[in-house]
DNA sequence: GACAAGAGATACGTC
DNA sequence: GACGTATCTCTTGTCA
């Protein structure tokens, strides 16, 4: 059998090259011998162990190829070679020449175009081939008499024919290989294939599409992220698959005598290695004692790869809302006006001032701050540091109640300040809570209004005083200008106080029941390997998947998410409960796992060690409707509903000689869908005192009030909760676990009982269509661009946001007007007692016994009090020694 | 090639 | 519908 192995050259020497750039070789000389030591080695080896009968080197070109022709770009890909190599390569050559090997350099194509072209020929004159190299993109040739002959970096060889090549990368032809690359990439040959789309995206696309042309032409059967990727990316992609896309026709002679292994010029090959210090080559080439007794050395340390430098990364094209700027910037003449009567002012006469605190972006209850920067005017600017005497010089500022302070995340800064015994005083103004205002669903980060409203870095302080007019007018503008006035800047002190306050937790019993937890959950997990007979990461969706659908065959048919994999959420295992035992504890061990990690666990690590505390932060412009959010931790997601997750509760507790008092709104949302909607029967049944659900069920089924059962009562709970929610007839019927058709039914029922519930959601989605937002008693708005979409998935989202937003964000501004009102009572009373924790339509205390009469009284009448609508607002309230009992 | 960081997906806790 | 967090998986950059 003829045997022909063809070697790309400039793989190999990049591949040696980098191998040994930590300790690159390098000769007495200053040489780095890496890239020729390489080479060299992986020539002796493939002639020693394979005994090739046929051998020929091929070497990239130095002009342009076919490639750069057709591509610009692809010139401005390569990244130039390494000095080091540049010197290499003649000697390479050299010594290939010294073996006596032909060698293979052709004009307008690259090594491998040659090494394709060769192979095929040496196929049909039927010589088996190996072609020698690490690239991947070869593997498009291999089949037949082809193989590659990759050198592994462990030391060794792999040899791959098209079985190997398409079982590595789990695709189905050796041709996909191209289009493989041209998804994926690959930067040691400068494809640059789809950004973001890695090996695994790459193979799956593959195996639903089959090739490159059948995906672009199909995109539509993509979603999300991956989606937009691809159809962005099309050019890429097209461009990346003809850069892998390897020639087999191009012009060359194949003189099978001139291939045959010929031996090697000894004498050259010496000099050469003598002159490289390649002592064991030499020996191996020399049948006398070593004449030279200089030594190869290795060289740590210094690298050759010129270092990339990276420059600032600029924006990436967030649209600006055009009407917002104007909005802020109406004129230029008038603006200039008002910044040439504030420049000049300094000190004394001075009645704003805007500061920043810093660090940025620390913990405000574990770090003090270091500087502060105050902005008087435009241009007035100065920064203190904030060692005694800076601060006796801020205090001044900042404590003074006749400056109004502005800001940026005020809180932030109120509750760093308070560190250091700084109190700021006087009339704020946030702007990054009046941003919030004017547009809730954008960014209000320092960075992104600096570029969106500023168009250059700016500093915090300077940013917040430069906008803090125009959002002023903007806000007022709008109507909004009460909103942020008397709810959003007054609940600033509400929330600070409140999370300094933080809230106690018995630790200890969190660590007790860690144990004891942990110790279940290792035995679930033995359990689970049992009973399924084999090993996987329960943790694992995708495995469990796998494990349940793949290997235990508990279903025909299951159901996949976007991304390919099978659903395994609670509720598709709950329906496959009876198919295998191992599903419950699958189940089981999802729930003990989750308080575990997310809470049992979490929650002591969040313990401030100072105050012994947990001090959340509670988010206040964060979402779409108006709520609060809360986080690190957060503390409005712990659990209620199950028994063993209220277990939780229980270590939430109130300070050394108090109460935890807790007070909550009661059907908050659906007394303000009643009152919102002017719906009779829903009014008059709040009205009459009753239970909600059980009247909407007696309505719905007709029957009286004492026959509704327990099941009629439960579906017209779901669906009150559905139409606060906004949830779909779909929603609904997977809720209920009712057909689409019960669920429809259900609903028109629901209409039936309360018709003008049906009218004010028609009239919201039509106000939506009409100005392009909706809004709440006090005038939050919340836009919703996508209601006109042609997309009725789409639009089906924006109807329902039509819907909930006025009354979840009326429910939440109710909820923080008694807050402030709670707030400003305490204060005024002088209250020892302390609010710790709000959770949308629940305010919870940490009380004095001597108080606790006093404060139940000005809380309920905040809460119920705060607005007088066409139902009575209830707060219900409950005491305790943890959060558990109060409730 | 190995490793770490970051992004995205998935699942699940609350109101 | 609105959130935040934990975990796994995959991509990408870095250091060799």
């Amino acid at each position: 059998m003829k045997k022909l192995f063809l070697i790309d050259a400039y793989a190999l020497i990049y591949r040696s090259y980098y191998a040994f750039i930590k300790t690159p070789r390098i000769n007495s000389k200053g040489l780095n011998t890496s890239a020729i030591y390489g080479f060299v080695n992986t020539l002796e080896e493939i002639v020693k162990k394979e005994r090739p009968t046929h051998l020929a080197v091929a070497f990239d070109p130095h002009g342009p190829t076919f490639r750069h022709e057709a591509f610009e770009q692809y010139k401005a890909q390569r990244e130039a070679t390494p000095e080091d190599i540049r010197k290499a390569v003649p000697i390479i050559k050299n010594i290939v020449a010294a073996y006596n090997i032909p060698v293979f350099i052709k004009d307008g194509f690259e090594a491998d175009d040659v090494i394709g072209t060769l192979s095929k020929i040496a196929e049909s004159r039927g010589f088996e081939t190996y072609m020698v190299t690490p690239d991947k993109d070869y593997g498009q040739l291999v089949g037949g008499n082809i193989y590659m002959y990759r050198p592994r970096h462990s030391g060794g060889y792999e040899v791959m024919g098209e079985k190997e090549v398409t079982a590595k990368y789990g695709i189905q032809s050796k041709e996909q290989v191209i289009d493989l690359l041209g998804l994926m990439g690959d930067s040691s040959d400068n494809i640059p294939g789809c950004p973001g789309v890695g090996e695994k995206t790459a193979v799956k696309l593959l195996n639903d599409f089959g090739s490159i042309e059948n995906l672009l032409a199909s995109t539509d059967q993509l979603k999300g992220a991956l989606k937009t990727k691809i159809e962005s990316n099309v050019e890429n992609i097209k461009f990346s698959k003809f850069l892998a896309t390897i020639r087999t026709d191009v012009p060359l002679e194949f003189n099978e005598d001139e291939l045959k292994v010929a031996p090697a010029d000894d004498d050259k090959l010496r000099t050469l290695f003598a002159d490289l210090e390649f002592r064991q080559l030499l020996e191996k080439h020399l049948s006398g004692p070593l004449s030279s007794g200089k030594k190869e050395r290795a060289v740590g340390g210094a690298s050759a790869i010129p270092v990339k430098k990276q420059g600032p990364v600029s924006g990436d094209g967030k649209s600006v809302q055009l009407d917002m700027l104007a909005a802020l910037f109406p004129g230029e003449e008038e603006n200039k006006g008002e910044r040439r009567k504030e420049k000049g002012e300094i000190s004394p006469l001075t009645k704003s001032v805007a500061f920043a605190l810093y660090p940025l972006d620390s913990n405000p209850f574990e770090c003090k701050p270091e500087s502060i920067g105050i902005c008087y005017g435009s241009g007035n600017h100065s920064v203190i540091k904030l060692d005694e005497e800076g601060i006796a010089q801020a205090k001044k500022i900042l404590e003074n109640p006749e400056i109004e302070k502005i800001g940026h995340n005020l809180k932030y800064d109120i509750e760093m300040l308070s560190q250091v015994g700084i109190g700021v005083k006087g009339k704020m103004f946030d702007i990054m809570l009046a941003h919030y205002v004017l547009q809730p669903e954008l960014s209000h980060t320092t960075d992104y209004l600096a570029d969106i409203y500023i168009g250059r870095e700016v500093s915090k302080e300077e940013l917040a005083f430069t906008l803090k007019e125009p959002l002023l007018k903007a806000l007022k503008e709008e109507g909004q200008d009460k909103l942020f006035l008397d709810i959003e800047m007054p609940l600033v002190s509400v929330l600070s106080k409140m999370e300094s306050n933080g809230v106690r937790i018995d630790s200890d019993a969190l660590r007790a029941s860690s144990v004891s937890m942990t110790e279940t959950l290792e035995r679930l997990e033995r359990e689970i390997q049992e009973c399924a007979g084999f090993e996987f990461n329960v943790n694992s969706p995708k495995q469990i998947g796998e494990a349940l659908f793949e290997k235990l065959h508990i279903a025909e048919k299951a159901k996949k998410t976007k991304g390919g994999q099978y659903v395994t959420s609670e509720e598709v295992l709950e329906g496959y409960k009876g198919k295998h035992p191992v599903i419950s504890k699958i189940l089981e061990y999802r729930g003990v796992k989750k308080l575990l990690s997310t809470y049992i666990d979490a929650l002591p690590k969040l313990v401030n060690p100072k105050t012994g505390r947990i001090h959340t932060s509670f988010n206040q412009a964060v979402t779409a409707t108006g709520r609060l959010s809360s986080s690190n931790p957060n503390l409005q997601n712990i659990p209620v509903r199950e028994a063993q997750g209220r277990e939780i509760r229980k270590v939430f507790i109130p300070d050394d000689g108090c109460l935890f008092f807790s007070a909550d709104y009661s059907q908050i949302e659906l007394r303000l869908m009643a009152h919102l909607s002017g719906d009779n029967n829903m009014i008059e049944a709040f009205n009459s005192g009753q239970d909600i659900h059980a009247a909407t069920a007696a309505k719905i089924y007709k029957v009286a009030l004492g026959e509704v059962t327990p099941e009629m009562r439960r579906r017209a709970k779901t669906a009150n909760f559905g139409i606060i929610y906004g949830i779909s007839a779909f929603g609904l019927s997977q809720r209920l676990d009712i057909s689409r058709q019960e669920a429809k039914e259900l609903i028109d029922g629901y209409f039936a009982t309360y018709p003008e519930v049906r009218a004010f959601m028609d009239e919201s989605i039509a106000k939506a269509k009409e100005n392009g937002y909706v809004e709440t008693i006090f005038g939050r708005k919340r836009y919703l661009s996508d209601i006109n979409s042609s997309n009725s998935i789409v639009r089906g989202f924006a109807e329902r946001n039509a819907i909930n937003a006025p009354i979840q964000g009326s429910a939440a501004d109710l909820m923080k007007i008694a807050m402030i009102r709670v707030y400003n009572e305490c204060e005024r009373l002088g209250l020892k007692s302390k609010m710790i924790l709000q959770v949308h339509d629940e305010l919870n205390f940490s009380v004095f016994p001597d108080e606790l009469e006093t404060l139940k009284r000005v809380v309920v009448e905040a809460m119920q009090g705060v607005a007088s609508l066409k139902v009575p607002l209830i707060a219900d309230c409950g005491i305790g020694s943890n959060w558990v009992e109060a409730h």
